[in-house]
DNA sequence: ATCCCGAGGG
DNA sequence: CCCTCTGGAT
């Protein structure tokens, strides 16, 4: 069997993302993602937990703190008690603060548009900074190589066998995938990995791209 | 019992 | 690199 070249590489790609968004549209979550100081509070809010209960929660906190500065102000304990229901929340809670403090003294109440500036914010790694540039700026700098993403990629072969390290597997989906798709890939492919591209147990039939995955039956 | 759309710290 | 932080879902 030949190898496959780059261009069909790209459009086998393709085709797999063709099908991701038919399952998955654009994978946007639930969370509230037209604000980005909001969005960026849910996403470090859903950090080991669902978008379901993150859902349930931040409207009682906007309730209780509508302004950033609000929230700034806050008392942990308030905070908590709000976000208990989450997991981690003392630690969440303390984030939060410190992500709206630095929010009002530097951006002036929002949050910067800048992948590097954003991961200044307390609770903000490159994965949560990642899903704000796509959420809520629609400008994706990259992939956030996760390990849905690593082991996806490895088995559907967008990436060589020598790509051990997630900026390799990064760099080779950023030459795969167009920059729009960037978007979306990070989102639908946890899904994705969740439901079907499973670690161990993988449900390769019923998977709906096991026809175009080299790896379909052999994990 | 085990896993989860992570981040921060030692 | 490894650990911890926590509750909820399955």
């Amino acid at each position: 069997m030949p190898r496959e070249t780059m261009a069909q590489k790209r459009e086998r790609a393709a085709e797999v993302e063709r099908r991701m968004f038919e399952v998955y549209g654009e994978g946007a979550c639930s969370l509230d993602y037209t604000d980005p100081f909001r969005l960026t509070v849910a996403v470090v809010l859903s950090a080991q937990c669902t978008d379901a209960a993150v859902n349930k929660v931040t409207p009682l906190l906007w309730e209780r703190f509508p302004e950033p500065a609000d929230l700034a102000a806050a008392d942990t304990a308030q905070i908590e008690e709000i976000i208990r229901p989450l997991g981690f929340y003392r630690a969440k809670a303390a984030k939060l603060k410190g992500l709206a403090q630095m929010s009002v003294s530097e951006f002036g109440g929002t949050v910067p548009q800048d992948i590097d500036e954003l991961q200044r914010l307390p609770g903000v790694g490159r994965k949560t900074a990642n899903c704000v540039m796509c959420q809520a700026f629609r400008d994706p700098q990259g992939i956030a190589v996760d390990t849905h993403v690593y082991r996806i990629a490895h088995r559907l072969k967008f990436c060589g066998p020598s790509a051990n390290t997630p900026d390799k597997v990064e760099a080779a989906l950023l030459k795969v995938y167009p920059r729009e798709q960037w978007l979306y890939i990070n989102h639908q492919w946890v899904h994705f990995g969740r439901e079907y591209c499973r670690a161990r147990n993988p449900r390769c039939s019923e998977c709906f791209v096991a026809d175009i995955c080299p790896s379909a039956g052999k994990c």
